[in-house]
RNA sequence: GGCCCGUUGGUCAAGUGGUUAAGACACCGCCCUUUCAAGGCGGAGUCACGAGUUCAAUUCUCGUACGGGUCACCA
């Protein structure tokens, strides 16, 4: 049988991380197996659904690459892929339940269910089971004559279930742990609890992936698998990300969703890299860039660990990193150009030289206008600015320093990148100096400030020749001003 | 609270009845250098605790502690 997974996430809003990466388990299970891997939509709960989520969830797969074989946009063998337009099953489905004896309408109002819930005497152990013996005859009246009910699971009062997890192991409960759940609400739209297992049984999903979450309630829907005498799937649990203080993950623990990731600057490749290594480890491989194509071909769910795994953001923003300094050059550019042509305007700029000194030093694209905007805006001079223990550079050595440079800097008659390090070269050479010295004066002098990205030479290419003369001369000002 | 699950350095983690217990991030140091980064090299740091089984337990069993999940007409 061909291995199926798929994707169900329900229309409420941001795509979060645990939601992408349970996408992305779910699509490398299928894909690592030569399987197919599907998308549906669970909008059963009209009280949340989100206008635009959909959308959302379309275009977050898309930019991560994992693509579908079926879905509601593309169709395929199983539709429909909304859960809202299958509402038809669903009732069917309930109905050859209740015929059976393993379900049963329940009158019981919300009202009456919350004071159960408040009355402190009797322990809340779940549903009272007030309407699970009425005679079935009179129970059949009551719907056709419209009283308002929801479906609810009879479940076996003794025995016990168990299942086998392919992470978890088998796990087993005492059947009568097991509350008479809602499969069909009182608005005729099924729980995920019912549609869950309808549908994926209707999908021929072999491969129930989803988060921990749900360890508890599969118990409840092996009984309706069996009910319905249909093979139980091969489930895999997903433990839990949480963040660095080991609580679920929430805002408070920085950008959660996907989007914000994004606007933060990661990239989607980095974000994929990342999450699939939350929890999961190939093993005797120890390398621990993969792309997703590498991914498809080395994952196993073997290899899924059961403890909830931190959300770093230090490993993010290292594997970012990774994946900035991979990228093909034209693709960097054209990103850093993005940002940058905002910041300079009108201003002429040497995008080119730009892009080159920031692939090696950018941790996130969101990070570059702080990084950079020493080169739009004339920062103050200190004195403390030139001084650099090493060189053996303070400001009385700049300031003699800027001053022999400054006339042959003006004097050049290109100012491109092998003119400016030759005649900075023979500068040093001429004044017998160390060139960390006459580098670090010039580049102070330049940026105003001690970490720049990129050394004097390519500081003075991306300024251009006049900004970057008019700043050298600013800093000889200065620096003659200083003490007078 | 009941039920379920988990616990290898700060973090992600590999792994085994006998190992010097991989690797990565972060951290520290050194080298390199036209600063800082990047890169290279090196360092510190871990099997939650207590019993039991065993010649031998990080590994198997049972407890304890701690953490998490779940107990909705949400998914």
């Amino acid at each position: 049988m061909v291995t199926k997974t798929r994707f169900a996430p329900s229309p409420t809003g941001i795509m979060h991380i645990g939601n992408l990466r349970s996408a992305l388990y779910e699509y490398l299970i299928a894909r690592s197996e030569g399987g197919k891997f599907l998308l549906r939509i669970e909008d059963t709960d009209r009280e949340r659904y989100v206008e635009g989520a959909v959308e959302a969830i379309y275009r977050t797969l898309d930019i991560c690459g994992l693509h579908h074989d079926e879905g509601p946009d593309i169709g395929g063998p199983n539709g429909p892929y909304v859960q809202s337009e299958r509402l038809h099953l669903y009732g069917e489905y309930a109905d050859k339940l209740v015929e059976s004896g393993h379900a049963y309408p329940c009158f019981c109002s919300v009202e009456r269910l919350a004071d159960m819930r408040e009355d402190e005497e009797t322990e809340f152990i779940g549903y009272d089971r007030h309407c699970r013996d009425l005679d079935p005859a009179v129970a059949a009246r009551r719907v056709a004559s419209g009283e308002p009910h929801v479906i609810r699971q009879k479940m076996p009062l003794e025995g016990e279930t168990s299942f086998t997890d392919e992470v978890y192991g088998t796990i087993t409960v005492m059947n009568k742990e097991l509350e008479d759940q809602i499969l069909v609400k009182s608005d005729r739209y099924p729980t995920y609890n019912f549609a869950n297992v309808v549908d994926d049984h209707l999908m021929e999903i072999t491969h129930v992936v989803r988060g921990s979450e749900y360890l508890s309630s599969t118990p409840k829907y092996c009984i309706l698998y069996d009910a319905f005498g249909w093979d139980i799937p091969t489930f895999v649990h997903l433990p839990l990300i949480v963040g660095e203080d080991g609580k679920k993950l929430s805002k408070r623990h920085g950008s959660t969703s996907f989007d914000e990731l994004l606007a933060d600057g990661y990239l989607p490749e980095a974000i994929i890299n990342m999450i699939a290594f939350l929890g999961w480890a190939p093993g005797e491989e120890t390398r621990e860039i993969f792309s997703l194509e590498e991914l498809e071909a080395i994952f196993s769910a073997k290899g899924i660990n059961k403890a909830p795994a931190v959300f770093a953001y230090d490993k993010l923003n290292w594997m970012n990193e990774q994946y900035i300094r991979r990228l093909p050059f034209d693709r960097w550019r054209a990103m850093v150009k993005d940002i940058t042509d905002s910041m300079f305007g009108e201003r002429q700029y040497n995008v080119d030289m730009l892009a080159r000194v920031l692939q090696e030093r950018v941790t996130k694209l969101g990070d570059i206008p702080e990084m950079i905007r020493f080169l739009t805006e004339r920062l103050p001079y200190s004195a403390e600015l030139f001084f650099n223990k090493r060189a053996k550079l303070d400001a009385d050595v700049a300031s003699v320093i800027l001053k022999e440079l400054r006339p042959a800097l003006e004097a050049l008659p290109v100012w491109d990148e092998e003119t400016l390090s030759a005649t900075l070269g023979r500068v040093c050479d001429e004044a017998r100096r160390k060139k960390g010295q006459v580098m670090g004066a010039l580049r102070v002098a330049l940026a105003a400030q001690q970490v720049t990205p990129g050394g004097a030479t390519e500081t003075a290419m991306i300024l251009g020749r006049q900004e970057a003369l008019l700043r050298l001369a600013a800093a000889i000002d200065f620096l003659n001003g200083r003490r007078p």
